[in-house]
DNA sequence: CTACACTTAGAACGTAAGTTCTATGCGAGG
DNA sequence: CCTCGCATAGAACTTACGTTCTAAGTGTAG
């Protein structure tokens, strides 16, 4: 793939860019001659031609907006996440409705690298709420990436709704002789203990998003 | 946007998501009808009329392959970013060719949420090798997205290359009186010290991914 | 049964859009 | 000067493609 480019060529190969951008779907010749101020079609066709040659589009000819962009500008293995909400991660903290927790509600979504999930399915995110987790690398802010189960190993790090207090909270998971022990990833805070039926794994932590 | 579908609707859904995964743009009317065995041009354009009612994609009319995937099956804002390699969380790591940071030498690249980026540009990512920054959240194995920069405020977290040791290594950098002090974010460590003419910044942390 | 909403069908129309042809201007090299 | 590669121009050709029209086959409710 070649570096420099004339000007006319890169201004195509940004038109194009945000054309996809906007509309979902590549510009025709036509639509490039426009939006870059070219005299002819054929001055357009020309410089795709060039394009092609050195590696920037693929063209499928004969077909209309039969161009898709390579390299950097091509798009990757993306999976689209449901950003649904908040989870404390310090002091257990009640929330509206943890049944709407349900991955259809999700307005809002973030999109991931697929090999972020490794091929798991039911994933959401949260973002996290406290500092009980700074061990474990996770902060105030950071978005964890949380796949959707009802069991957990010991030592998971999870999301459980503790029934008795109507609050969900981030910890890891033990199961002791009589009760669960939610242990926070932070050596100032002291664990949570409480009986097997009040706790309900909501979803295991198999991500962390961060943006500063 | 409707959740059941017809197997007929989510045949075209899946057609056109297909289409567009392999060949960059959108199908046309007939691509869809040969694609979903449909024996009429006519009955295509009433399921994307249908489709397009229920919000599961948007039409431009008069438009050949006018047509966009919409929720999560329409693309969020990603950004391509080239992850080029590794770096160095601990002691100083020789790099095969720290020139060889190039953005166009990515093979590998990640995409991740425009809004992890704000905005910036010029941004590749690393994989981080060490220790040393987990006081900052930053573990073993976790991607650091940085800004391609050179220079730095006092207290940025950056990656500088250390002349004299042929060396890159990620830091918290402040500048002294006369030289340049690099300290991990690990208080069982201990800075380092480099004249200001042996350090050249590389580039900035702008954000942090991690999958478990 | 009729009535109605939903879906399928085939053919035709008009134009959007990829392509091709020919001609011109410009700079570098011989 | 001429030639050659690169870029620009305008117009015409041919087809792909969105759309529209008409007609008919389902199933369900009254």
């Amino acid at each position: 793939m070649k570096l420099e480019l004339s000007s006319r060529r890169r201004a195509i190969l940004d038109f194009i860019r945000d054309f996809i951008e906007e509309r979902g779907y590549p510009p025709t010749v036509r639509d490039i001659q426009n939006g870059c101020h070219i005299s002819s079609t054929s001055v357009v066709d020309y410089h795709l031609r060039a394009l092609e040659r050195e590696g920037h589009l693929r063209r499928d000819l004969k077909v209309s907006r039969g161009l898709e962009l390579l390299g950097v500008a091509g798009r990757a293995n993306m999976v689209a996440v449901p950003l649904i909400g908040h989870i404390a991660a310090g002091e257990p903290m009640p929330v509206p409705q943890p049944d709407a927790w349900d991955v259809v509600s999700g307005a809002d979504t973030l999109e991931v690298p697929a090999e972020l999930l490794r091929g798991r399915s039911e994933v959401y995110a949260l973002r996290v709420k406290g500092d009980s987790m700074v061990d474990a690398l996770i902060g105030d802010g950071d978005v964890v990436l949380m796949q959707q189960v009802n069991q957990a190993e010991d030592g998971d790090m999870v999301a459980v709704w503790l029934k008795g207090e109507r609050s969900v909270t981030l910890k890891r998971l033990y199961r002791e002789a009589d009760r669960v022990r939610l242990e926070p990833a932070n050596s100032t805070m002291a664990p949570i203990y409480a009986a097997p039926d009040d706790v309900e794994v909501q979803g295991r932590v198999v991500g962390v998003v961060r943006a500063y």
